[in-house]
DNA sequence: CCCGAACACCGAATTTGATTCGGTGCGACT
DNA sequence: AGTCGCACCGAATCAAATTCGGTGTTCGGG
């Protein structure tokens, strides 16, 4: 993991489909070269994979709320199920697991307020593993295009 | 955004680096009908782009957490420069900027729990604007692998 | 200091994919 | 029935990915 590799991931964050003739471009090395090294970050785990990014609100999910869940009893099972379960409804987006006062943090979409509510009503007033819950809109998320590398300790 | 679209999307969605003749394989369409077709979802803002994916591992960042900040006075100029400036910080994986008693939740990431000390006493403590934070470990983040267009109301 | 192996890199050749574009069939509207 | 528009297709062309043999550099003996 040199410089010239976080090069790589750093520019393959930002754009993960462009050539590999112009990332080697950018970087001022040679294609098969860059090639190879893409090729290595992928088979050490640290390039994951290249997901497209998809607009919410053209999927028609113009309302985002996170969803503060409290389940009991804290077993293993318990928790792995409603992991497993929750992340895959199609209105969740993805779900936090936590250390403290709630459990879950569960970043939900809808198309609006009503179809919010009538998820949550739905989908977590049911199950009998969660105590409580408190939902908040999300106005905005934003993301950092960049995650480089953190120095390491010194 | 027929069917055909959509799956388009899930596709790329998984993975976005596959080759458009493979895309148009599965999907039993000419490879040419299906770039056209990509590049409009493109055109139209429905694919927002291509992403690589990090693990956060590989990037020395082996300890998340969420950071529930208040902010006052909230005035816009005053939300827009938090979320700016906290957005670049390399530790920051995201920013929500919610509705209801916390006004952000601050996604981040460092090297141990030693570092997210560190960062939040260096970044957090600091800020004037910032009244109070709270922070809480995460255990795991699970994202949905697939995000769908939800159906049209009725 | 010299030798040889290991390694990273390079560039030409080949294979594969992206892109273009003229043609075709189908449905809608007249 | 005619014609327009549209989505799709497939062959031809262009560009990129991939392979692979060769080269320079580093490093550890000898």
């Amino acid at each position: 993991m040199d410089e010239l590799d976080s090069a790589i991931v750093r520019e393959l964050q930002a754009d993960g489909r462009q050539s590999n003739r112009a990332l080697a471009a950018k970087l001022g090395i040679a294609p098969s070269t860059c090639l190879e090294r893409t090729r290595l970050l992928q088979r050490r785990g640290i390039i994951q994979g290249y997901r497209a990014e998809v607009s919410f609100k053209a999927l028609n999910r113009s309302v985002q709320a996170m969803v503060f869940t409290q389940v009991r009893p804290l077993r293993r099972d318990v928790v792995t199920a409603f992991e497993q379960s929750v992340t895959q409804l199609p209105e969740v987006v993805s779900v936090y697991t936590m250390a403290g006062s709630d459990d879950f943090l569960v970043h939900v979409t809808a198309q609006d307020i009503d179809h919010l509510h009538a998820f949550l009503l739905d989908q977590f007033t049911n199950r009998r593993e969660i105590i409580a819950f408190r939902t908040s809109i999300i106005y905005q998320h934003l993301t950092n295009p960049v995650l480089g590398p953190l120095p390491p300790a010194e």
